[in-house]
DNA sequence: TTAATATACGACCGATGTAGTCCACTTTCA
DNA sequence: TGAAAGTGGACTACATCGGTCGTATATTAA
């Protein structure tokens, strides 16, 4: 099926929180699962996630937490989601997981025109940044 | 994840095999399955699938088989993928299961741009018909 | 120095979905 | 009448998902 992850949408709902927030102003994953009901260990993970990616920034250590690593406009959704999801990114696995990973690969005949539908939505994760949404 | 399943991948493999032969002629799951390397059993759920939706036309019996229900323009992706995945063909739970479902949705910030980013990978599966894949 | 607070990380679990198989049944035609 | 075809349900093995737990580490306030 065609379903974003749950820690897709939580890591959504919580950097655009972060965004919201007066550049620099450092929040803690706490506050946010508290804000949203999201589930606190969850949600940490999301947000490592997106630490390690680059996305945000963690402070360790008591009064620690996170804050945006650079302005919303340079944070397109389309980030966010490969931060979070590791491969598994593309609607076919074709796509990305290499060709040699599906068994009917040389028979297939919808790969060309799945591959423009997949170009089609990556477009439209792309182009959307995190400025737009908050 | 935001993945296509096989069954809707065989799905539009196998309705586009259909599609290539002559208005009319009549092709058996398993040429299908043998052409593709594609599974007979599972082929057979699907292909029951799109005749249950009539897309297309099933004959019982020796010599039997199926054919298109319609011509290809007036089979658009979209249908053939709401044909084989019942419910859950939206990006986001709130929007294929109901608002309810989703125990976040009253606090949710982030659904009203995904409705957006819906609607348009629906225009881009809608506007998508079998005749432009053949 | 120490206690409190916060992130980091990996192991684990149960529920659900996916891909595929099996089998018994019905329909149709040669 | 029997072979070939679709119909339909139960079933399995496996992967993923959503979530939890425990522990380690870093930082800072007292
Ligand atoms: S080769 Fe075809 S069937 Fe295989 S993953 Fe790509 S699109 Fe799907
Ligand atoms: S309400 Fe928000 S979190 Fe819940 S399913 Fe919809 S988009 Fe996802």
């Amino acid at each position: 099926m065609i379903r974003l992850s749950k820690k897709v949408e939580y890591g959504l709902i919580a950097i655009r929180h972060i965004a919201t927030k007066p550049a620099g102003e450092i929040v803690t994953a706490k506050e946010i699962a508290d804000t949203y009901g999201i589930p606190y260990e969850l949600l940490s993970k999301v947000l490592q996630k997106l630490t390690k990616s680059g996305l945000i920034a963690s402070h360790q250590g008591m009064r620690g937490g996170y804050a945006l690593a650079r302005p919303p406009v340079e944070i397109p959704v389309s980030l966010i989601i490969s931060a979070i999801e590791g491969t598994r990114q593309a609607i076919v696995q074709c796509l990305s997981e290499g060709p040699q990973t599906c068994t009917v690969f040389t028979v297939c005949t919808i790969k060309s025109p799945l591959t423009k539908v997949q170009a089609n939505i990556e477009r439209a994760f792309s182009t959307m940044n995190l400025s737009e949404i908050v």
